[in-house]
RNA sequence: GGGCGAUUAGCUCAAUUGGUAGAGCGUCUCCCUUACAAGGAGAGGGUUUGGGGUUCGAGUCCCUAAUCGCCCACCA
């Protein structure tokens, strides 16, 4: 019956084997009739853009951890799986794809164009899942979805017009984050701001029809064509005169008036501003204020327009070239006041870094304001709870200061917005389907990714249609799992649309883990060459190890987490150490259908009730989220207590039922963090299983039975008495092959049944208990423990004469250190001009010699 | 300008409501004792960033200073 296995755990032979039995035996499939009480996690769908990198294996790691320990406890849990169009981004790198053959998106036409990143996104769907897989994610394959199927798409349709209808989204001409290498809009968090050295130009305006001039400051003078007016504030008295006035522009001759507005700093530049309402948000606001009609002077390309406002020579000039054009040109006309150096924030796009230009155009809008109120009250009354809990106060500032969401992307990949233009009279009709394809023509616009993310929990699950079974069952969803980067772009949404369009909140929990970061703690990224790849770590050193290191470095205050590749080692370690252990057991067990904990010693009642306090522990960090903590105290109890105590134990006296009870708990305890080699070993076990899998076995719960705390108490003693005799070896330099006798005065009948342990573990030939009154021997070193105290005559031994002149040798050498560092420290010199730190050590070291020479003097007193 | 986090052993980090500061790696000593050298038995290493305060008791709570990092807003 006994079995034999490789010394060392071979991961990458036994997790493909395993994953596949798991497929086989359709483990993962969620029973929407199940009776069991639902637990659900739908998947932050990866774009399918992507591989897997280390972000998406700690968020998927944790997420399985959770589906796996609910699955086990009792629950009918769902992960549901599935990937994101993603919009812009994988637009962008189809684009890439096609320049390699010289060609643009335009001259395939919108058609082939869609055609073809189809063909990408299908390629990619699977290779992430795939590799998803490899981390050993037990999600329900057969309810994969994709941001872009026709069920999501629906839903997008039947949320676009129902809040077009309640009058939340509209359409509207406004200042968006114009990004022009991407020919699009984008929303405000796509906007990264970057700190860049720029400079600050004053540009004097002469004043009509008198002396004198005005003087403002701007980082962007080819914006200067576009000038509407120059604005002051009102109280200050630099310019009281001036208000009202016009003034004449530079380079063109236009002339503009001179406004008054709150808006303007009195203390910035000169004062004074040159108001752009084409080109700059704030300017888009005052020159509503004033009525002043807005001039575009650069295009969508980035590039100067081709207008009459804009002198010739700068037609279709780069705005950049067009920068510099313009300021030589206004020194030419000696109405550059001024240059300096002005650092300012710079707006990029969050995909392709390119500089942000701030545009006037037309682009649809979702109305938060409205949306938000439901959004913050769920989450101050509890309904939703962020963990840990300060990413609440995040959100809620956030979403307190809520900004309209522009929706509308100048892309072809992506959901293109339901809205319909008569081709003669361009009435327009929002509608699901087209009301008339051969009169009118959609919106060529698509909708911003996040829109069909947003409706993610309840897409998946039959949206619009709330009767299907899994939307009865497993909506709203229990858990969601994310890093905090995208609680704006993804969770408030999420939160925002399901309680509008389903009346719940998607989901009760956001559990928020920190980020990835290499060994600097710099953000992992392809360009900065800093990154890990999963795959990699999991050939070197085995899913399960990456699983338990990324677990274990989970903390419940979601810190950032510095990787480095050894840092595996750690899980790869962990897992060997449970793969010997298990082999041991499996090697020494004869009868393992007999089950029954009986006979129970010392020992057995010890590890009982240690592995029931684990299960309790357990079930309390899970409940809590402190998943790391999970880790840590399995790490624990399985080295320190099973390993090192109890299977040591178990060569002295074996209880083979108890100790295949605990590997078979502890293994279960494990699974959810490191589901293939608990898999691999349970299999292995020929005990009496109620589940044909550990997948599917229930998790051990807290047993009131199994706490015997007084033996627990003696049994502690025992460790500790044999720790301080081995302790007492070491100091006194016995070697292993000697053996010592042990005299113990204390009580015998709570010692007696230890005896063998105290023998074995602690390399003991004799033990006797004795009275006080018979010890007059000096050379004799003693432990205590409790009541207890443990004697052992060294004479005879240890060489007394040998250990006194090897300690006396250690003296001596220390002795030499501690002179030279007290003469340094006696040169006052020294004392003056060393750094400070070196004076503080030199004396530090000096003392800690001293501590140490006292103790050897003191040993070697008790020696002779 | 507003907010948040971090500062603990040489390094990377833990430490549930305030209750003896821990782990992994590294260092030092001994050991290939038939589960495991990816291992075993020991050792050393900390005024918990500085300064105040509350408390019987503070890494933990309050105030304050410094350094680092992140988010938001503004930036003509």
């Amino acid at each position: 019956m006994t079995k034999e296995l490789a010394t060392v755990y071979n991961a990458r032979e036994v997790e493909e084997r395993i994953y596949k039995f798991w497929e086989d035996g359709e483990f993962f499939k969620a029973d929407n009739k199940s009776k069991k009480p639902p637990y659900s996690i739908v998947i932050p769908p990866p774009n399918v853009t992507g591989v897997l990198h280390m972000g998406h294996a700690l968020d998927g790691t944790l997420q399985d951890i959770l589906v796996r320990y609910h699955r086990m406890a009792g629950y009918e849990a769902l992960w549901l799986p599935g990937t994101d169009h993603a919009g812009l981004a994988t637009q962008n790198v189809v684009e890439r794809e096609l320049a390699k053959e010289g060609l643009t998106r335009h001259d395939l036409g919108r058609e082939k164009f869609i055609e073809k990143t189809w063909e990408w996104a299908n390629e990619h769907k699977s290779t992430i899942l795939n590799q998803f897989k490899k981390l050993g994610a037990s999600f329900d394959r057969s309810r994969e979805r994709f941001t872009f199927d026709k069920g999501c798409s629906d839903a997008v349709k039947e949320v676009f017009v129902t809040l077009y209808n309640k009058g939340l989204i509209y359409k509207g001409a406004y200042i968006v984050n114009w990004c022009p290498r991407c020919g699009s809009a984008i929303s405000d968090i796509e906007t990264e701001y970057e700190q860049e050295a720029g400079h600050l130009w004053e540009i004097s305006y002469p004043l009509k029809d008198e002396a004198g001039a005005i003087v403002v400051a701007t980082t962007r003078p080819e914006t200067i064509f576009g000038d509407v007016a120059i604005a002051v504030h009102p109280s200050d008295y630099k310019y009281k005169d001036l208000v009202g006035k016009k003034c004449v522009m530079p380079l063109t001759g236009r002339e503009i008036p001179i406004i008054a507005d709150e808006y303007v700093d009195k203390t910035f530049g000169t004062g004074a501003v040159k108001i752009t309402p084409a080109h700059d948000p704030n300017d888009f606001e005052v020159g509503k204020r004033h009525n002043l009609k807005p001039i575009w002077v650069i295009d969508d390309k980035g590039c100067m327009k081709a207008c009459s406002e804009v002198p010739q020579n700068l037609h279709g000039l780069e705005r950049y070239e067009a920068r510099k054009e313009t300021v030589r040109m206004l020194e030419k006309q000696q109405v550059l006041v001024k240059i300096s150096a002005h650092d300012h924030a710079v707006g990029k796009c969050q995909r392709c870094n390119t500089t942000i230009e701030p545009l006037l155009s037309e682009q649809w809008f979702v109305k938060m304001e409205p949306l938000a109120k439901e959004a913050i009250a769920a989450v101050k009354d509890g309904r939703i709870k962020f963990v840990p809990k300060r990413w609440e106060k995040n959100y809620l500032m956030w979403m307190e200061n809520i900004r309209d969401w522009c929706i509308s992307r100048q892309i072809w990949w992506g959901h293109q917005i339901p809205a319909y233009y008569h081709n003669q009279t361009g009435e327009m009709v929002v509608a699901k389907e087209n009301p008339d394809p051969a009169n009118y023509t959609q919106d060529s616009d698509c909708l911003d990714t996040w829109f069909s993310s947003g409706l993610w929990p309840f897409s998946t699950m039959g949206f619009p249609n709330s009767e299907t079974e899994d939307f009865k069952k497993f909506y709203p969803t229990t858990t969601l799992v994310t890093g905090f980067d995208i609680i704006f772009f993804w969770v408030a949404r999420m939160i925002t649309m399901g309680l509008e369009f389903t009346g719940k909140a998607p989901f009760s929990t956001v559990y928020i883990h920190g980020l990835i970061r290499d060994e600097k703690g710099q953000k992992m990224s392809k360009s900065k060459g800093n990154t890990i790849d999963p795959v990699e770590i999991i050939e070197k050193y085995g899913t399960d190890a990456l699983r338990y290191t990324l677990t274990s470095l989970s903390t419940y205050g979601g810190q950032d987490i510095k990787l480095s590749d050894e840092r595996f080692e750690y899980g790869r370690n962990f897992a060997n150490k449970v793969w010997n252990a298990s082999r041991f057991v499996l090697m020494n067990i004869e009868n393992p259908e007999d089950n029954e904990l009986k006979n129970l010693n010392l020992a057995d009642k010890w590890i009982l009730t240690r592995l029931n306090n684990v299960a309790r522990e357990i079930e309390e960090n899970f409940k809590n989220f402190r998943i790391g903590e999970v880790a840590h105290i399995l790490y624990d109890f399985f080295w320190n207590d099973y390993c090192d105590w109890y299977i040591e134990l178990s060569k002295i006296q074996k209880n083979e039922a108890v100790l295949t009870y605990v590997l078979d708990m502890t293994l279960r305890m494990l699974h959810p963090i490191m589901p293939h080699i608990t898999e691999e070993i349970w299999q292995m076990m020929d005990i009496k299983k109620e589940k044909k899998a550990i997948i599917i076995s229930d998790y051990p719960k807290y047993k009131k039975e199994f706490e015997f705390s007084g033996e627990e108490t003696q049994m502690n003693s025992v460790i500790e008495a044999i720790r301080a005799l081995r302790n007492l070896r070491a100091s006194f330099s016995i070697p292993a092959t000697t053996l010592i006798n042990v005299n113990i005065i204390g009580e015998k009948a709570l010692w007696e049944d230890s005896i063998p342990y105290l023998k074995r573990l602690a390399k003991v030939e004799n033990i006797e208990f004795v009275k006080d009154e018979n010890l007059d021997d000096k050379q004799n070193a003693s432990v205590v423990v409790g009541e207890t105290k443990f004697i052992v005559p060294l004479k005879g031994i240890i060489n007394i004469e040998e250990e006194i002149s090897r300690q006396q040798k250690k003296f001596d050498k220390l002795e030499g250190e501690r002179k030279s560092l007290a003469g340094r420290m006696s040169n006052p010199r020294f004392v003056e001009s060393a750094p400070e730190a070196l004076v503080a050590s030199t004396k530090a070291r000096i003392e800690e010699i001293e501590t140490i020479q006292a103790g050897i003097k003191e040993l070697m007193e008790k020696l002779r």
